[in-house]
DNA sequence: TATAATAGTTAGCTATGACTAACATTTTAA
DNA sequence: TTAAAATGTTAGTCATAGCTAACTATTATA
């Protein structure tokens, strides 16, 4: 099955996902709103609006302000959910910085593969929501990551059980 | 510090990657097999050749076989460890397959910041080379993907230890 | 309500980096 | 050794997507 998602730029697919972020603040979503998140000027953000009316993906008519279609609605939820998932995994396993993580996750969210996000949600939610056992091994990582070197209690226990 | 592999596109990153793999094959690299290589037409080789040229990175006269000089090798083996390293996160991690695994590989090598691509090598490190325990671990990681659900068995063994 | 400030648009320019068509060179083989 | 095949280049086109300068519309306020 083949969609006007499938087609869509990087750039348009981060319009659509700032939309989607400014849209959440629950205030009417201006030219100006998203030429500021995207750190592009005015005439940029008009001319990609324009673009993605006629892929019927926003409605915006001069001067007016900015929303959303039901297509284009589904389309920036679904990068903001890859954002999110790749931010996620950046903070809470690799322990990158807010900034680093979202700008990486801002520029990755386009190029990977839907099978590769898949597997990684399903890491995280295999890491993150353990009943037990993976929070022991969360700290082993992280003091890896603080001290260079494998926390030798932490290593015991391991062994034992083996 | 600035040097000109800060300035570099991801296209031009690309190319010397290409360059770097063509070169390692031990034949002289013409354009043709970079053309075959990123799936390009020749003249966007001869021209994409011509800037890097300019730039210092490769030597390439009319005609004739493309060698890299100094900073170009440094530069092209410096994109190829990125991918590596993320390629090897896809395929030992979360176990995708080789296609979509090169494919992301090659795509978010450009993207990816100094800082986090750090912190993933770490990671690998942690989890591909240790000395015992996380090979427990990356089990009940392939379990879950597999089956979807945690191995019971393996869950029993980590909450004796707490 | 007139006017200044803010917001948004239009037109036109730039750079990157692909492409095709046509041409030039080099290599291979008859 | 010369003609065909393979290889490489040049010139010119296109699309994306940014930008500035100049203009228009809206809004806020004096």
């Amino acid at each position: 099955m083949q969609s006007v998602s499938d087609k869509l730029t990087e750039s348009m697919e981060d319009y659509l996902e700032a939309i989607v972020v400014l849209t959440n603040k629950g205030k009417p979503v201006k030219v100006t709103d998203i030429s500021n998140m995207l750190d592009v000027k005015k005439p940029s953000v008009t001319s990609a609006l324009k673009k993605l009316s006629e892929a019927n993906l926003v409605k915006h008519e001069k001067y007016g302000d900015v929303s959303f279609t039901e297509e284009g609605k589904r389309i920036g939820h679904e990068v903001y959910k890859r954002h999110r998932t790749l931010r996620r995994f950046l903070t809470e396993i690799l322990k990158v910085d807010q900034g680093h993580a979202d700008t990486d996750a801002c520029r990755m969210e386009h190029v990977i593969s839907k099978t590769s996000l898949e597997k990684l949600t399903k890491f995280l939610d295999f890491v993150l929501n353990c009943p037990r056992g993976n929070a022991e091994w969360l700290k082993g990582l992280d003091y890896y990551f603080k001290h260079g070197k494998r926390n030798k209690k932490l290593l015991k226990k391991c062994s034992r059980k083996e």
